[in-house]
Order: C-alpha cells, then structure tokens, then sequence
DNA sequence: GCATCCTCCCAAAGCGCTTTGATATTCCGC
DNA sequence: GCGGAATATCAAAGCGCTTTGGGAGGATGC
C-alpha cells in the first residue's frame, strides 16, 4: 500500500517531525539521520502527499492565471506558445496552474477571488492594455505578481517582463530604409495591446528620423492570424501608391501576407521586402518559409518559462526588490529584405 | 479578512457539517437553509480551500499525464494542440494538471509513482506504440483511464478514443485512385506509433483493392515537422518515377510539402495531388493555403476536451463499463485533389 | 562542578475541509 | 397516544503534512 510519513517515520524508529525536517532540508536533522531518511524515501517510494502539504504550509503551490475568453484568444497560438513555457517550468517546480477564464469586464473581480481565496501564490498577467487597470489592482492585492509585457506612457513600478518591441521594430525600419524604401507598411496586432502600440512607436520614431512620415493607409490592427494577414496584405497592394516594404507583428500574420504577395504575382525580398516578428513558434520557421524571412526574434516560450520562474522565487520570499527585465530582440536579415524596387 | 467554513457556520448560527452539506448538494439540508448558506457565500465571497478538500475527500482533483521528454515531442504542435483542449476541460471543472515529464525508459515507473502517489485520479495516455506495454501496466493499476489512440494487433479491452485512421486514409487514397493517380506517395508519422501505422494500413487497403502495390520508396517516416515534409517530398520528386499524388499525415508536414512541390514548379492540384490529415490547428488552416488542400479532419482539440471529460466523470465512478470511441473522420474535398496528369 | 550552550529529536497542535455516528424534532399510521 | 420513520441538525474524528515549543544529553566555559 502507500506510505505515508506517519508509517515512515514508525519503520524508522523516528517522529514524523524529524523525517519531515530531513526531508525538507533543515539543518538541525544529523547528517546520518538524513541518509537514514533519504535511503526509507528511495526504497518505499513515498511521495508526500500535496494536498496535506500545500494545506500545512498554507501555500497553494499554484500560480494564477486569469485567460480572457473573449475574441478566440483562447485558441491564439501566441497565447499558447506562452503558456507552454510556463507550463514547463512550473512543472519542474511541481506547480500547479489554476487557469481562471473570464470574460473581461469580469477580470478585476476574478483577480480579486483567486487571490483571496487563497488558492494561489502568484498571479500572472499577460495581454496589457493601455493603461491597463489591473495593473494598479495587483498592486493594491497582497500576492506576488509577473507582468508580461509593460503599460505604456505610465509609471512602470511593478514586476514585469517585457520585449523592447519598439527597439525591435525601429530597428527593423531603420533597415528598410538604409535598403532605399520609402513606403513601407505594418500588419500589427490589436491596437490597444502595448506591444502593438511601440512596434507602431519605434516604426514611426525610424521614419521620422529619416524624413519620412507613417501612412495610416498603410496600416493594420487586428488580431494576429493568417488570415487577417492575407486580407490586409491584399488591402495594401491594391493601394494606388503600393508599398515595397512591409513589417508584421507576427511569423503567423506573415504566413497571410506571403500568400498575398505571391498570388499578386510579386517576388518577396525584390518587389517587395518583409520583416516579420519571430516568436519562435516552433511550428512555423521563418527560415522555412519559400523565401527565408528577415526576423526580429524573441522566444515567447522562454519569456513564459522566465515568468513561471520568477513568480516561483517570488512565493514566500516577501522580497520588495521590483524585478523589471526588457528583453532585447535580435534582428536577422535573411532572403526576404532586399534594396527597393527602382521605379 | 478570508472567510472559511468555520467563520460562514459561525454567523449563520449552523454547523459546519450543515454548511458543507449545503454547499455539496446534500438532500437533508432544508431547503431555506440551504438558500440562507448560498446566499451568505455570495456576501462574504467564501471560496472553499481545494487543499483542504482534496485532503479530505482523498480525491486529488487532478489529471495525471506522463509527457515523454524525448525526441522533442513536447514542443509538438499537435501534442500541444491536444492538450488544449484536455486543459480547457480540465479548468471548466476545476481540475488540475499534473503533467510528469519523463524519459521513456522510465515512463512506466513514473505511471507507477504517480498512481501510488494518491496525487492524481486519473491517468491518459496517449502517443500509443505499437504493443504499448504501458497499457497492460496501466490496467494492473487501480486508477481510472483512457487512452488516446488504440494498439494495433492486440486485444483492445480498455477505455480508449481514437479516431478511424485506417478508414481515412483508406478513403482518401481511394479518392486519388478514382481521380487516375497510380503512383501514390506517403508522408507520415513516426512509424512506431499506431497512428501511422493504421493510416498506412488504410492506404494499402485502397491500393491492394485496385491492384495496385504501395511502393517503400514513396514512403517516409518521421516527427512531423514541416522540414521533414519538405525533405521527403524533395526526394519523392527525385525519384526517376516521380509520384502523382502524396497524403500527409499532418498540415504541419504538408506545409513543407507544398514548399517542395512549388519550388520544383509544380502546380498543386494539376501536377501533382495532395490530401492531408488536418487536425484542425488553429493556427494553420489547410482551407488558406495557397492552394486549399483536401482534407481528412478530425479536430485534435476536441478529442482532448473529449478525454478530459471522460476521465473526470469515470472518477470515482468505478464504473466498469469500458468505453471506447471511434471518431471518423471526414473527407473534405478543396482544390489539391485533381485528375492524375496524363503523361 | 555547575551553569550554559549546542545538537538532535519529539509530542502535539493545527491547516480547512468532509464524513461518521448521534441527537433532537416532527410526522405518520393505527 | 405511542412506536417508528423521516427530517434536519450537530459534535467530533480524521485526512497527511508542517511547525511550535519544548527537552534530553553531551560539550563547553569558568
């Protein structure tokens, strides 16, 4: 049958206070006692039991997550790409996820129950908005928290973990430009997400540098699918005045617009260039792509496994330190980007 | 501050035991009172603690899944897919994850641990090999579960959902042959695992009845990845008898697929055929290729929510009733399938 | 030699819930 | 009007762990 740490501690000759102690590292257990322990655990393959523990310790052993349910974002890819990370390095660490969905007028109040309740150490909170307001509710709740991503045009006085997407992007524009292209357009995410708004931000900062101004007919927001990539792509070349170079947000998006640019009959990387954000998606490599596509990279799984990480360090630590990381992108020129057409 | 039990009992003047019986549907709670109880919870906002509950009822409240960390399967998409929707499920009825990474020579121990363990009800399985010895361990445990997927050539006397794979690939090859085509290629899966091993089954079924031979030299075997789909098809196409149609066993592999055919300057549909396995990933619709590809679908997601539910209800159940699922599949005709080219 | 300090171990309380076994109270048939 | 259900409630035990508050015994200091 299964043991537990009363009938271990009984075919011990010890009390459960004591295999407890050797078990979980505290230094007043001798040395010998502690291989005695460890040697019982090995042989009877007693595994303590979580529920008791997280009860005992009062810690949930959980990390919260509230999912909104709206707009398919379940079902987003990125999202899922994210989670993984998290997920993975929760597991190391024997921690459970307790994944709240909620619609997002419900949001707030979700926080609030699933950090009283008690059911969870740490929160997570990932889709930022505009001057999101959950922020400032985190904040005001006694439970350790990561932010993915960061609020914009705001004091940024929490924990989070962020992309410099408008490095990222200014970057990239900066090279379309060097390459001699004038109009140049952007298939973006959601324009009240933060990561949209300073990829648009550090596209528009290149331009301006450089005289040039941002064209809003050359502009999309939306969620981030290939679909939507397709149609805004066919939007843009249908324009009068087309343009020879095009940033997406996402390897997905690009998967769209490669497939409009092709049906136009035009070539990637000399009619038209393309640099894509990289999530590294493990499913969809921009270097597979017909044309290897240029990328600004940053791994979405590794920033999940890094939250999962910190949140888990943060549970009991009581730390103030504010950890804020900004994550620099990588931008790999690949067959895609070319010189601009000459007219 | 956070409510518990014993606070609601005490400013509603009922015991405890009262209070639980009310909140756990039990029919000797008078009616007013219970309302009274329901009532108190929406005030004080009363979450009740899993911990403690799952201590007490001795139910973990949570599925228990043995990831294999080989051969990269956990950045799978499909796997990632599947487990989508074994999650969703899983969080509409609070349930928890407790996923075991583990290499597969110690895949069955790690089953062992976890039933004995206590810290899990229900075990799935999934990734079936041919003569998967996991599944007789499985059933010597005392803990509920159900396998996705089925062995092949063994009595199959457990709980299981898989999908006809035999039959869809048996129809779609015989769809091919209707149109003209006689040389027939196949990119699959890894071809230890059952799934492959039936959908080759089912191609071969089709073939023989025309009388014609499945050709090993048409046939590859791997991860499903699309640089695997695209290496395979560049060498069926270098073959001195090149193959008129190819069925891919997953979008994923018929991604690369495509890139194959196309940079060969082939014409997808006219020039050579291709029907692949969809598993519905949310990310990459085989209806938006650039080409729409024929299908045979069977949403992968569903099966997980599918699984999900069925372990939870079979939990302490001990229903001997062994339930097995045969999903078909539908064939989806777009415009990858044409008439075999006449030479 | 006695007070003091470690070192190593223990008994018992407690975490918040469910469940068992009783105890009141009311209702019924005859 | 009385025995026996049926109804509605409760006190207390127990789930398996951690942690508090000691306490025995040997080493150390003076």
């Amino acid at each position: 049958m299964n043991v537990n740490l009363k009938k271990l501690a009984e075919m011990l000759g010890l009390s459960q206070t004591t295999v407890s102690r050797a078990l979980n590292g505290f230094p007043e257990v001798n040395a010998d006692t502690r291989q005695r322990v460890l040697r019982a655990v090995r042989e009877t393959g007693y595994r303590p039991n979580r529920a008791a523990q997280r009860l005992a310790t009062g810690r949930a052993g959980s990390i919260g997550l509230v999912m909104p349910i709206a707009q398919g974002i379940d079902s987003d890819i990125h999202f899922g790409e994210f989670l993984a990370g998290l997920g993975e390095e929760s597991v190391r660490h024997d921690f459970h996820f307790v994944i709240n969905p909620s619609a997002p007028e419900d949001e707030e109040l979700t926080f609030k129950r699933l950090a009283a309740s008690g059911n969870v150490d740490a929160l997570f909170l990932a889709y930022v908005r505009e001057n999101d307001p959950r922020i400032a509710m985190l904040k005001s709740l006694s439970v350790p928290f990561v932010v993915h991503g960061r609020t914009v045009d705001q004091p940024t006085d929490y924990p989070f973990l962020d992309i410099d997407n408008t490095g990222a992007f200014y970057e990239a524009t900066r090279l379309l430009i060097q390459l001699g292209h004038r109009r140049i357009a952007l298939i973006n995410g959601q324009s009240h997400l933060t990561f949209a708004i300073r990829r648009r931000k550090g596209m528009i900062r290149a331009l301006d540098e450089n005289g040039l101004t941002f064209d809003e007919s050359l502009s999309h927001n939306s969620l981030m699918t290939d679909e939507y990539g397709y149609r805004a792509m066919e939007r843009f070349l249908a324009n009068p005045e087309p343009p020879t170079a095009v940033l997406c947000s996402s390897t997905v998006m690009a998967l769209g617009a490669v497939r409009a640019i092709t049906r136009a009959g035009l070539t990637i990387g000399k009619d038209i260039s393309l640099i894509t954000h990289d999530d590294v998606l493990p499913m969809l490599k921009p270097e597979n792509f017909m044309v290897p596509l240029t990328t600004t990279r940053s791994s979405l799984r590794a920033a999940g496994a890094r939250i999962a990480n910190r949140l888990i360090s943060r549970i009991g630590m009581a730390s103030d330190a504010v950890e804020q990381e900004l994550w620099r992108t990588e931008l790999i020129v690949r067959a895609s980007t070319g010189p601009a057409p000459s007219r």
